[in-house]
This record gives structure tokens, sequence and C-alpha cells, in this order.
DNA sequence: GTCTATACAAGGATAGAC
DNA sequence: GTCTATCCTTGTATAGAC
């Protein structure tokens, strides 16, 4: 592991622990066994160190989410993992810093800041989204294709509420206690499939009180 | 206005505006016009000034909320305002502090900060939250009783996902700049409506196609 | 490339006069 | 209650020896 990535493993580990406020040069010195002075031999300054920790967790999170989905064959496990997936990414983040699963981070927090503090960050983030909504838009696409999606339902509404949910559940998580993930995340990744598919629309509509029973398929 | 006061509205403004962290005793100081040390004679430190502010923030929307509600008279109407108010709420404190709409503040890590530090203020954000779920459930429950909407949708999983989508909103919108507020947000809330209305299903139903159509209703 | 030493500014907080 | 002056710590960043 070189110098400069000793710095970037042991600022990320801070700066998503601790915010970025928190996260001292003095900090990441300690932490990294690399003395201050020489954290400006590699980097410009904090902030030099800080978006290149922002550049690494967007790659990464969009590595992992591609390569999640490339097993997969038919539109209902590409979105279901896709929600658990980025979830995943972030709980393992969780773990892998606090030795707990739950314990929220601050994914968010940075991107805020970095967005706030340059242009082509916020591009970059803009980036990493539209990629998200356009994986989402071509596994519905897909799913409206082979009867499989309800092809009247405008695609990218439902990409935008798909992410909504997923970045709500994240946000709730850090400050609602009564949200323990396991029990809502659950629930919460079924009802975005049952509610969009035609099988569970044609299977309700098998019994009695067809409408009320088809609504209710959708669980929402 | 009191002096107690004073320092209050000034410190809400930079804590939303900048955040915690970049919110110090010297800018405090200079905006209020009252003197460092004449802080410390008012409250105890930083932190005292900081769950004052939090304290107010959590009061206030709770009683927008409340007051919202309180000339209204059927659940499709509750369960619409609710929303709007909610973003109302967070909308106006940002023209207020922005003069911009839609430029985002720090309101959830504000939340965070406080949960991180105080006990007592992780539980008044849960009280918040659970008094947000409540204040959905008993819409829906109300909204059963009336056969307005479908009854066997779990109620908590959907109070849930109300605030789920709601959060997630708010969240993105600080960081995804193809979020235009107007545009998504109306999508957003008359979604929920429909997804859960019993008179969307039958309308639907009287028509051609009713599976795929009922759905559809549900625009999800 | 890495270190010790240091500059300089700004943070939170207090002493004590008025 | 409010102020001026000050304390102490810590932040980012650089100079310059090795």
């Amino acid at each position: 592991m070189s110098t400069k990535d000793k710095i970037i493993a042991s600022s990320l580990k801070n700066f998503l622990t601790k915010g970025y406020e928190n996260t001292t040069m003095n900090l990441i010195a300690a932490e990294s066994g690399i003395k201050k002075a020489s954290l400006y031999y590699h980097y410009k300054n904090k902030e030099d160190i800080f978006i290149t920790c922002i550049g690494y967790l967007l790659d990464s999170i969009e590595h992992h989410i591609e390569s999640s989905q490339s097993e997969l064959d038919n539109p209902k496990d590409k979105i279901l993992t896709l929600f658990s997936s980025i979830i995943e990414f972030n709980t393992n983040l969780a773990y892998r810093y606090n030795k707990n699963y739950s314990k929220p981070l601050n994914f968010h927090q940075m991107l805020k800041v970095g967005s706030s503090k340059f242009i082509f960050v916020r591009e970059r983030i803009d980036q990493y989204y539209d990629f998200l909504k356009d994986t989402i838009m071509e596994i519905i696409d897909e799913g409206k294709k082979e009867k499989l999606i309800v092809n009247n339902i405008n695609t990218d509404i439902l990409a935008f509420q798909f992410i909504s949910i997923l970045e709500g559940y994240l946000a709730l998580s850090e400050i609602y206690s009564s949200i323990t993930a396991n029990k809502i995340r659950n629930q919460l990744r079924d009802s975005i499939w049952s509610s969009i598919s035609i099988k569970e629309n044609l299977q309700n509509a098998n019994k009695k009180s067809t409408i009320t029973k088809t609504f209710l398929g959708a669980r929402w």
C-alpha cells in the first residue's frame, strides 16, 4: 500500500465516522502513522484529501452495484438486488469502521460538504445519481418488455421513488431509533417489487373481490 | 425580544445554514450584536445554545403540523396536507435564511449531531418521529373506517413508507441537482394518496382492462 | 520523501471591571 | 447583565534539516 493510499484509507475512515470538520490533519497523521508535514507533500491540503476520498467512495459504490448486477438475468432479481446492494454497501462500511452494522456513518454529509465546496464534486455526485437512475430505468424497461412490470407507469417517476425510499431509509436510520435495520428494510424492499409487478396483480385477480385484492397485492 | 431569544434566533440561523461546527461563538456574537462573553452569561456553552435551538425547531415543526391539520375533516386532505406542510416548513426556513426556497439547510445534520451528543436529544427526536408516525396511522385508520382506504394494508408499514419517502425527498434534494423541488414533489405527494385509496381503484375498475388499469391507478 | 519545529489564525471559554 | 481583555488549545499550513 503506497503512502498516498495509506493517507486516503485513514482519512476516509475518519471522514465517514466523524464527519469532515471533526477529522483533523493531526488525527489523520496520528492514525496513519505519517507525520503531519508529510501529508502536505502528498496532498495539497485537507480539501484535496477530502475530494480524493469522495471520488474513491463513489467509484466503489458504482463498482459494487455493477458487479452485484452482473450475474442476474431477470428484472425482479435485479431490482431487489439493487436495493439490497446499496444498503449492504452502507452497512459493510459501518461494520468495517464501527464494528457495528447499524451505527450510522457520514456518507451523506460527506457528499453534501463536497457538493457545497466544489462544482466538479457536485457534478460527480449528479453523475452517480444519474447512473443509479439510468440503471433502474433500464431494469424497468426490460421488465415492461417481458410483461413482468405494468407498462403504463411513468418509468422515471418510478426510478425517482425507488431512490427516494432508499435515501429516506438511510437518512431515517441515522436519527430514528425505532427503525431497526433488518425489520423494516426487507418490508420496504419487498413492497418495491410487488407494487410494480404484473404477476402480483394477476395472482390476486384470480381471487374473489378482485379490485381491492388487486390493489392490496401492491401492499402499498 | 429578550437577549436569550436574540441569541437563539441568530444561532439557529447559522446552525441551519452553516451546520454545527461552522457556527462559531464569534459568529453568533457578531450577528446577534451581543459580545461573546455575554453569551456565556445566558448559556452555559455552545452545546447549551445548540440543544435549545433543536428543541425550538422540533416544537415549531410539531406545532406547524398540528395547526395545518386542524381545519381538515377528511383523510385525503389530511394525508396530502401532512406531506405538504412538512415540505413547506423546510422550504420556508430555506427562504427565510437563504432567500432561496431550494437551497438546502442543515436540519437533518443538526438532528444527527444533537442525537450523537446527548441521549435526551435523541429521545426528543424519537418523540418527534413517533408523533409523526402516530399522526399518519390515525389518519390511515380513520380512512379505513370510512372505506376510503383499502383496509388490509399494514398501517404501520404504510406510515413508515410515508415518512421514508418524505425524508428521502428532503435528503436527495440536498445533493442531487436533477431534483427540482416543485416538479417531483407534487408527483410524489399525489402518488401517496392514489396508491392507498379505494376510490382510485373503483374508478379504474369501471373501465376496461381492469387489472392493469387498477394497478396503474396507484401510479406506482 | 520524511521528519522536527514553528508560524499564525481561530476556536471555546473565563476573569474581572463597570 | 454586559463589556474588554485574555487564556489556553487546537486547527491548517509551511520552513527547512536530513
